[in-house]
Parts: C-alpha cells; structure tokens; sequence
DNA sequence: TTCCGGCAAGTGGTACGACCAATCGCGCCG
DNA sequence: CGGCGCGATTGGTCGTACCACTTGCCGGAA
C-alpha cells in the first residue's frame, strides 16, 4: 500500500486503504486537514470521558500511519481536548486551559505579546466575570470568593497573598458558570501571575501589600454578595488600577 | 507537582546520545517535558521570522528522533508559533490565533462550550477593544473602520453585510494596536461568525437587516472618531444587543 | 548577455516495523 | 478470601526508507 504505482496526480499515495476522512474544508485555519476534521468528527460523537480507541487500531481504520495519527492527536492533547495515559489509553476530556497558556507563555517570552496587551484582556474578562457571578448570585459559589478574601485577610507571607489573590480570582470565575469565561481568563490568570511576579522581582518594588489587597478586593466581594451587576463591573475595573503604575514603569528588557 | 524526582531511575534508556535538555519544569501545565521546553528556548532564540534548523538536524542536536521532535513541532505549529513548509523548512511566527479557533470551533461543536458563553467573552473583549481604540484615536486605523462602514452601507446581500460586519470588527481590533487583544478577539469572532450564521439558518429567523445593522454600527464608529473612550464602550455593549435575542429563543438541538 | 527550463539537493510528510515503559486485569498462590 | 505477580494491552520512542514539494544552481537557447 506505501506506493501506488501512479504517481498520483489525484490523491497524493499512501493511505490508499479505505479511508473514508472527507475533504470537507473552510475557513477554519490551517489545521484543518483530512485526518485532523475525521479526528475531530470522533471525539465530537464520542462523549466527554470516552475512550478512544488504540492508535494502532485508530490509524488503521483511517487509513494512515501512527506516526501521523500521532501527530494529530499530540495537536489535540495540546488543545486539552484529549488526554493520552501511557498503558491506559486516550480519553476525551473538557476543554483545559493548559494548552492555551503554554502558548500564551511562549509568546510572551518571546515578546510576541506584552504584559500590558495581556493584563488589558484580562481586565476585560474579569470584569464580565464579576458581572455575571453577580447577576447569577449563586450563593455557594460566592462563598467561596468569601473564602478566598478570608484566607487574603489570614494571609502572613507575600506569597500567602498571592496565592489567596489568585484563589479569589479562581472563585469568582468558577461563580459566572461560564466555561468559555472561565477557560481564557483561567490561561491569562496563570499567565499574569508568573510574568508579574517575575516582574515584580525585577523591579524590586511593590511588594504585595496585604491592606492594600483587601482594599481592593472587598468592595467587588460586596458587590457580589450585593447581587449588584454594575458595581460588581465598577469594582472589578477599580481593582485593576493598583496594577497600574507597575506596567507605567520604566521597562527593563530581557538580558 | 509535574515530576517527583522519586520515581525516575534517571534518564530511561533510548536516545543515549548526549541530550542536553534541561529537566525545567514549573506550573506552565502538562505540556512542559524537556523536549517543548528546550524548543521554547530555541524559539525564544531565534526571532520572529528565522528559520529553524532541519528536522533531522534539530533532532539530533536535542538528542531524540526525528518523531518524537515532529510531535513537538506540530503542537507549537498548532498554536501558532511555528509555520512548516514541505520543501522549504520550518519558520518562527508571531503567534496566530488559527489554533485557538480551531480547538474552540471543536468545543462548541462538542457541547464543551456554548455559544452564549463564547459571545459573553466576544462582549467583554470588543468592549476593551472599542475603549482602547478610541483612547488610541490612529486616524488611520479609524478610517479603515469606517471604510467598513460605508461597505456594509453598500452591502446587496446578507453575505455582503456578514463580510462587512466582519472587516468592522477586524479593523476596530487592529486600531487598538493590541495584540493580545486581537488574537482572542480574532478568534472569537471566526468562531462566532460561523456558530451564529449555523444557528440562524437552524432558526429561519433574523435574516441581517441593513438598516439595524448599521444603526448598530454608527455610533460606535462616531464614538472612535470622537475618540470618547466611555461612549464606545457604552456602544459596543449596545451593539451586542442586537444578539440578545437570538440567543434566548429556545434551543435547537444537534440532529 | 539574458532568460528560461530542467535537474539535483535539501526539507518536510508519511509509512512501517520494532522495541521500551507504564498500566491494567486476570489468575495463581499464600 | 486477599494479595501478588506475570502477561497482555497501550501509549512513547526509535530508526529507516521513501514520497512530495521547494529552492537554487547550471547549462543551453534566444
């Protein structure tokens, strides 16, 4: 089956056993050839938490090779679609957030993006999230961004801080409900928090301040306890400002 | 929390030539073995635009075969980062968004995401984007934002006013001149174009009406000119209301 | 000299087969 | 009855070979 005698001006070789990928293509990038959309297709009908079947087994009924099979499945691993288990097997998963941070960390030390771009987004995600875990309301869900400021208020060390900070954020995003929400400002959380801190070392200043973070924290805290949209929105943006002059500073490039 | 040193022996066995990737790892997800991080370096390395070294040369370099480096490459293409070209080689990019689209496309269609969730976060990111814009105030850029304009003016069919609709949205991204920004926003808006074209077919309902469509447009398009920050958000909250109901009828499922 | 065509080397894309490593299940033994 | 170990399964890697495409060089023709 490697090489078909013609040398093919039609289908290109190989694969020449019954595949059945369809050609179906638009504007959906670069990604999307044959194998990737018959992939895509699978996990579409297999549900959420199903097992695909072995890569030899897979491959052969597609009509490629492992190897490329591979390929595509490492793609879709990356997407935190898929999640390969030595010995186990690949099983269809949520949509994870990992993969996009990986590239968003890529891109960042490569200076294909800026902090400042970045925090601008997710000032913007943030502040629909508090938006919408204030008009949602859900009382459990906000007792945990409760929790969270608790924790903030207990904190001892500058990294207790940071760590409650960040679970407070966690919080509130998980108390909009909203996956798609939750997915990007989880990979910007994780992102920001690692290049401020970094820059933060860096410039040898603005040590966390506990007050100062629950002066910032508590008035969206009440908003949400409030069950008020606008002044969820309002607080959200208010507690961005103290990251303000950090990214107003002077830059230092990269050694 | 990736690797205890406990369980490895130390380096397994294959590849017994003198791999020198670094054993770097911290909370960047499950995507950090050493074979990605050392690309990342490299990546990092070389610019935008340079050339990386032959498959066959890089894997032996970072002392691995040429498929397990294949893996690797394929899920930077995927993001974006990387640009292969058979016959040619393989290059550095600036990070696009054509993999977030594609793995976004691929979680709406699999139930993982909702549409209303993913125009929530288009919401949040086209209102930062119209601020930022206006704040900007590139005469320039503006202008190619009102050129979309007079397009979607000109419009005969509701393909034109999609096309339209689309090249507005695009410009205002680009005139805020943040990348970050663009990317989500861009691959929100491919993914949103087509999700929402699909379900209003489905529904047979709200076929695109010109005159709304530019009353929705209009004052966000003065707001820029006028450079009033406040005023083009407001507008491009208001504009997304035209969405509202499209999203509340009642649902249809998938066949 | 200039231009064009074709050949050859380089490079990514794929195939296949083999083996390693982790996992899981079944059956044996205590 | 329960724990343990062996073997089958499955993903992870390696190596080799070949195909398809790109690029650039070189020689002949205009």
């Amino acid at each position: 089956m490697t090489t078909d005698p013609a040398t093919g001006p039609g289908s290109p070789s190989g694969a020449g056993a019954g595949s059945d990928v369809a050609a179906a293509d638009f504007a959906s990038g670069s990604l999307s050839d044959a194998l990737s959309d018959a992939l895509s297709d699978l996990i579409r009908d297999l549900g959420e938490g199903a097992r695909l079947p072995p890569e030899r087994e897979l491959a052969e009924r597609l009509g490629v090779s492992r190897g490329a099979l591979r390929d595509r499945l490492r793609l879709l691993e990356g997407f935190g679609v898929l999640s390969r288990r030595q010995g186990s097997g690949t099983y269809v998963r949520r949509l994870a957030p990992q993969g996009l941070e990986f590239a968003l960390d890529l891109a960042l030390s490569a200076s294909h993006l800026s902090i400042e771009s970045l925090h601008s987004v997710r000032v913007a995600l943030e502040r629909q999230a508090a938006r919408e875990a204030a008009r949602k309301g859900d009382p459990v869900a906000i007792g945990h961004v409760g929790k969270a400021l608790a924790d903030m208020e207990a904190a001892a060390t500058a990294e207790d801080i940071d760590r409650a900070d960040f679970a407070f954020h966690q919080a509130l995003l998980h108390a909009t409900g909203n996956a798609a929400l939750t997915f990007f400002a989880d990979a910007m959380t994780g992102v920001l928090f690692r290049a401020v801190r970094q820059r933060r070392d860096r410039l040898k200043t603005h040590p966390r301040d506990k007050e100062l973070s629950l002066a910032a924290h508590r008035p969206l805290y009440e908003a949400l306890l409030a069950g008020d949209e606008d002044a969820a929105g309002q607080a959200s943006d208010d507690h961005f400002q103290v990251w303000h002059d950090l990214f107003t500073q002077p830059e230092m490039q990269r050694p």
